[in-house]
Formats: structure tokens, sequence, C-alpha cells
DNA sequence: CGGCTAATTTATCGAATGACAAATTAAACG
DNA sequence: CGTTTAATTTGTCATTCGATAAATTAGCCG
């Protein structure tokens, strides 16, 4: 006797076409494996797909290999090209476009699968991780140190270290403001765009001292 | 036959008092955990300490007991109560207290163990994180706001949510520094004091700026 | 309707897991 | 030295895990 504790009411179960399927499995995995963290049984994803445990290895021929579709479905297919061009759109302020962008942004990734997702992969140490950051820094943090060093007038260079950290920390406490919210559940202020505008603010500002200081050539 | 795939070279193994080992047993533990995550199998963890797994429930009652002591090593017997202390120093800029606070506060957290474990923890729902959240709070974000009024010349009275929320980004900022240096382990610049001093001016300029902006009143 | 194919389930394996009881042995004490 | 006590190991159990093979069945085509 097979493990049917069944999620959906028995109602004279459908075939689905494979590739309906698996792009079913592929969705419900992620809030499982968001919910549960990645070393929980095939057998509990199962449960909550209502179906039997064999059948996930009909479409994934590891656990393995059905995790990366969800590092997949969650990493690439969510990122927004459209993000990088908002953030080059010159007809508007630096400040402006930072906080369009980090409101757009947080609209994909403040949601609790993206973040659990992205902590539990983080600990497990899969590269993929290590590529989202990567396409962090060159499509979003030195972007924006480019388009701060035009508005400020100074003259077009690569960004040095210490000027990304400093985005990064901007970008960070952005990313920890999700973090409170939805996985510590303890965030108190739920007004996004305020938070996102004070920590836009603060960057400008500390940015424009910071390359004042540290001399802008 | 037992697994003593040792760690240790089986040198006549030592029979450690009470106290002494159970101390032994949850340092080795943080590491382990650190490591494998707190899904790791108890068998592990008694490897890598070079005794057998049954020893472990002669110490601890369950998995979870052990967990727990696992936790309050880490987070309740590394708090300092003297970094209240430092912060509250009058004698010395917001901006001095600031840098000195978080170099010796991330000298405590910024570490593998540290790091892991409250990551790991978080994402199990553990209450401890969010009391972990509010000492923050209470003692380290809310009194640098007060000082900081102080030190503009506004009236003291308790600091609003979206204050607090501009201090939790540039906490988080910080934060997350650590974690990309020592979970993601691709930071680029390792020059610690300088990120939080940049960290530090753009909220203190932040912060002038709300305030002013606001109405301190 | 009958037959075929693919979707799904049933049944099962070997390894690993948390936990417990009983046997062993190191070391302190007289 | 012998005795005793507590630290440690041996042995084991019931569950759960990822994975595979074989049996079933839904649904489409003629």
């Amino acid at each position: 006797m097979a493990e049917r504790t069944d999620a959906s009411p028995q109602t004279k179960r459908k075939r689905l076409p494979s590739a309906e399927r698996k792009a079913d499995f592929i969705e419900k995995a992620i809030q499982f494996f968001a919910d549960e963290g990645f070393e929980s049984s095939t057998r509990g994803l199962a449960r909550r797909l209502g179906v039997t445990q064999p059948l996930l290895y009909r479409y994934f021929p590891s656990k393995d290999d059905l995790i990366s579709e969800v590092y997949d479905a969650v990493y690439v297919n969510r990122w927004r090209p459209e993000w990088e061009t908002l953030l080059r759109d010159r007809t508007r302020s630096v400040k402006q476009r930072l906080n369009d962008f980090y409101n757009v942004y947080t609209d994909v990734i403040f949601n609790r699968e993206w973040m659990r997702i992205y902590l539990f992969s983080g600990l497990k140490g899969v590269d993929i991780n290590r590529r989202y950051m990567v396409l962090v820094r060159q499509r979003i943090l030195e972007p924006i140190l480019e388009e701060a060093r035009l508005e400020f007038g100074l003259a077009p260079r690569d960004a040095r270290d210490c000027e990304v950290e400093f985005a990064w920390v901007m970008h960070g406490g952005i990313f920890y403001y999700g973090v409170r919210d939805l996985i510590y559940e303890s965030s108190i202020s739920t007004d996004k765009p305020r938070v996102i505008e004070d920590a836009v603010e603060a960057f400008v500002a500390g940015l424009d001292i910071k390359l004042r200081r540290d001399g802008g050539a």
C-alpha cells in the first residue's frame, strides 16, 4: 500500500500530459522546498502534489535534478532584463530610478518562496547563488555607480571595489528588510516604498560624500 | 560493530568528567551544525567528536535538546552587554561610537559558525531568532537613534517605526556584508573598517536628512 | 467497442536515521 | 589489590529515506 494521504480530494485523479504535469511539479516544488527546506523528503513533496512518490522519478532523474530545475525557475526565470534598462534611463534622476528599481525588484524577490529558496540554496553552497550575485553586481550595482558618477558630473571610470561594496550595503540593507519581513516575520513598518526611499536617500548622500572624499577622479 | 571512523587518531581514548565533555560536545556541535545544517545526523556529529553516537544521548535527552544548547552557546553567551555601554558613551561623537561598535560587534558575529547557525535557525523558524532581533532593536538600534537625536539637538522621544527601520537597513547592510563574505564567500573588499565607516557615514547623513524632513519634533 | 501507449500506482530494496537497553571498561577510592 | 561507579561502546529496533522494477489504468485512436 502506497501513501496517498492526499492533499486534493481524491476526485478521480486525472492524467496530465507530460509537459504540464512537469511544470506543475516544479511550481509546487518551489513552495514545498521553500517551506520545508531541500532536505525534506520526496515523499512529503509527492503528498503535497497529490501523487505518489515514484511518479516524481518519471519526470526527474533524481532529487538533485528536481532541485536544479527549482533553482532555474526561481533565479533565472524571474530575472527581468528591463531592470537594467530602467536604471539606465537618463531622462530621470538617479534617485528616482533607484526608487523605481527597488520597488519593482522587491516586488519580485520579496515573497516567501524566493527568499527562502535563496537562503536555503546559499547555505547549501550551490554555485548558482554566487552566479546570481555576479549578476546583481554587473547588472544592478555597477550600472548604478556608473549612472551616479555621470549625474555627479564625474569622469566615467570603472567602479572601485569599495564603491561596489558601498552599493552592496544599500542593496543588502533593503534585502535584509525583506528577510526580516518574510523569514523572521518581525518587520514593523510595512511601508516598503518608504523604507526604500530612506535607504536610497542615504545611499545617494553617502555616495556624494564618499566620492568627494576618496577623490572621484 | 559500532562506527568509529574516528576523527582523532585512536590514542587510547580518555574519559572526561561529565561537565568538560558536555562543554566540548557543544563547542564541536556548533561547528558541525554550522557546516552541515541541523538536519545532519547525530552519527555524523559523533564521528567528528571521535565518540560513538549513543554517547550523545547520555548528555542530551534528544537531538533537539542538543540543538537548543547550541543556540544558547551562540546567541546568549556571545552577547556582550558592554556594546550598549559603548553606544551610550556621550564623551564621543555618534559617528565614532557607531564605528567602534560595529567593528567590535562584527568581530563577534562575522565568523562562519555564528553566521550559518543564525541563518539555519532562522529558516527553521525557531523563536530564538525573533528574540535575538528584539534584543538588537532594544539594545542597539533604539539606543543609536536616541543618541543621534541628542547629538542633533532634538528633543528626546521614542523612536518612530520608520526610524527603527532605517537603522535596521544600516544594520542589515553591514550584516549582509558578512553574509556575502562568509556564506557566499564572494565579498571583494576585505577592508571591514572601511565598509563600516562608509555605511555609518551614509546612515548619519541619511538620518540627518530624514529627521529634518519628517519633522524631528 | 478493442487495443495501444503513456501516465500512474503498487511493492520493495538497501542505506541511513533517532533513540534505547545492555554490555563493557576506564579510573577513582579504599 | 579489589570494588564501585560512571563513562563509553556494542547491539539493535522501528522509521524514513532515495530510488527502481513491475503492475495497473486512464485516455486516445481506429
